[in-house]
DNA sequence: CCCGAAAAATCTGTCGACAATCTGCGTCGA
DNA sequence: TCGACGCAGATTGTCGACAGATTTTTCGGG
C-alpha cells in the first residue's frame, strides 16, 4: 500500500563477520541486564529487527542464545519473553554456583600463577580502598568489583569449561538479579572480608580451605539476599 | 552433475511449529555422539540442507545451539566443525561433572520422593541383572543405564538449572567421549558397586556420604578412561 | 617438474518475502 | 446484556536469493 521506502543507513561496510549476532547478544543482553528491557517484557522480533536496524535473521539467532543462556523463555508460538524472577530459580543458581565457585577456588590454589595471583590481589587491594574511602554511600559497597573478584578466580582455576559456565551462564543471570535488588547495601564490608580470606587460603596453596572458604562466601551471600525475593517477592519484581 | 532428486517427504503438513529446529538439533546431535559424523568433520550448511531437506535458517540455529553445546565449533569465516576430543577437555568435563554431580547427589540424598526413589532402585536392579545375566560379552556392560542412574539422581534433585546443565551440556559431551572409547568394557562391576554405595547413601538420607560417594565414583570413572586419552590419542581420535 | 598467481566455484553472513497461526476486536444471536 | 463466532491485523517459522570472503582449481612461468 504504502511506499516502502529503503530508510536504512548507507551500509558503506557491513562488518561482514559473524559480528551482528555477537554485537545483538551483547546489546540485548546488557539492555536485559541494565533494566532497560523490563522483565517479562515480550520481544518482538519485528520491533527488535527495526529498532537496531538489522533483519530478523541475526535477531533470531541471538534471541536464541539469549534463550540458551536462559535471560529469555520462548514458548513455541508466543514468541520470546524476558524470563521473570524468582525465588526457586535464585535458590537454584546459589546452589550451582557454591558447587562450581568451589571447585574454581580449589583449583586456583592448585595452580595459579603469580600473575593471576596479582591480579587478584590488586583487585581486593581495590575492593578495601573503595570500602575505606567511600564510607558507605556507594549503592553497591563493591560496583562491579565482587564480579570481577570471582571471574578472576574462575579464569584463573584454568579450566575453560567452568569458565564458560560460570561467565557465560550463571554470573548473566546473577547479574540480572543483583540489578533487581540493588537496594542491598550493606553486605560490602563483609564480602571483602570473606574475599581476603579467599585470597588468602590461596596464596597458602591450601585447597582445601579455600573451597571451603568460597562455599561459605557463597553461601552468605544468598543468605543476605534471599529475603529479598522472599514472601511473593517474585510477583512483584516479574511485574 | 548427477540429477538432483527431490527425496523428501510428500509434506503434507510442515510441523509449523518450532519443531524443525529442535529436530535437526536433535538428529544432528545423534548423529555426532553416535559417530556418524566424524570427529573434526566440516558441517557445510549447504550440503546439510539438502541433506535434511530444509533450508539454511533452521540449519543455521540448530548449529548455534550444536555450538552452545560445544559439539560443534564455528569459527567466523571457516563455518561450523564437528569438535575435536583433547585429554584437556575431557579433564575439565570431568572436574566440572564432579563438581555438579556431587551436588546432585546431596540434594537427592537431602530431598527424594519415594516415587523417584523407587525408579532409582529400578534402575540399579537392572543393571545388576545385567551383569549377572550377560557376564561379560556386552561391549559396554551398562549400555545406556549408566546414563540412566546419573539422569535420575539430577532430576530427583529437583534443581532445574542442575538438571538443564547435567543432561543439556555435560551428559551429551560425555556420550561424545564414551562413544568413542567403546572398548573400554570391565570398569561395569565396579561402576555398579558404587552405584550401590551411592543409592544406600541416599536411601541412608546422608547428604555427606551421597556427596561423597559420587564425587568418588566420578573419579573412579575418571581415572580409569583418562589413560586412554592419554599420550597423543587426542590426535588419533581427532583424526 | 615444481611453484606462484589469477580466476572460478563454493560457502558464510545477511536480507526480504510468503504461508500458517495466534491475538484482539467487532458483530451476531440468545 | 452477555457469550460465542468470525474477521482483520500482526507475528512466528520457514524459504530462496544476494554481497563478501575464502578455498580450490587451473594456467603460466621458471
Amino acid at each position: 500500500m504504502e511506499e516502502i521506502v529503503d530508510t536504512r543507513a548507507p551500509e558503506v561496510s557491513l562488518p561482514a563477520d559473524g559480528a551482528l549476532e555477537r554485537a545483538l547478544f551483547q546489546r540485548l543482553s546488557e539492555a536485559i541486564i541494565r533494566g532497560e528491557i523490563p522483565l517479562g517484557a515480550k520481544l518482538s522480533e519485528p520491533a527488535l529487527s527495526r529498532q537496531y536496524g538489522v533483519s530478523r535473521g541475526p535477531l533470531r539467532e541471538a534471541l536464541n542464545r539469549l534463550e540458551e543462556r536462559r535471560l529469555v523463555e520462548r514458548t513455541p508460538r508466543l514468541g520470546a519473553r524476558v524470563v521473570s524472577l524468582s525465588a526457586t530459580t535464585f535458590r537454584e543458581i546459589y546452589g550451582v554456583r557454591e558447587a562450581l565457585e568451589g571447585l574454581a577456588a580449589r583449583a586456583a590454589a592448585h595452580a595459579m600463577g603469580e600473575a593471576d595471583l596479582a591480579r587478584l590481589r590488586a583487585i581486593l587491594a581495590r575492593q578495601e580502598a573503595s570500602l575505606e574511602g567511600d564510607g558507605e554511600h556507594a549503592p553497591n559497597a563493591l560496583g562491579g568489583m565482587d564480579e570481577d573478584f570471582h571471574v578472576a578466580i574462575a579464569r584463573a582455576a584454568g579450566n575453560g569449561l567452568l569458565i564458560g559456565l560460570l561467565c557465560g551462564d550463571l554470573y548473566q543471570q546473577l547479574r540480572l538479579y543483583r540489578s533487581q535488588l540493588r537496594k542491598v547495601a550493606g553486605r560490602g564490608r563483609r564480602a571483602v572480608t570473606e574475599h581476603r580470606r579467599i585470597l588468602d587460603a590461596i596464596e597458602d596453596r591450601d585447597p582445601e580451605m579455600a573451597e571451603w572458604q568460597m562455599r561459605r562466601h557463597i553461601a552468605a551471600s544468598y543468605t543476605a539476599l534471599a529475603p529479598l525475593l522472599g514472601p511473593a517477592a517474585s510477583e512483584d519484581l516479574a511485574e
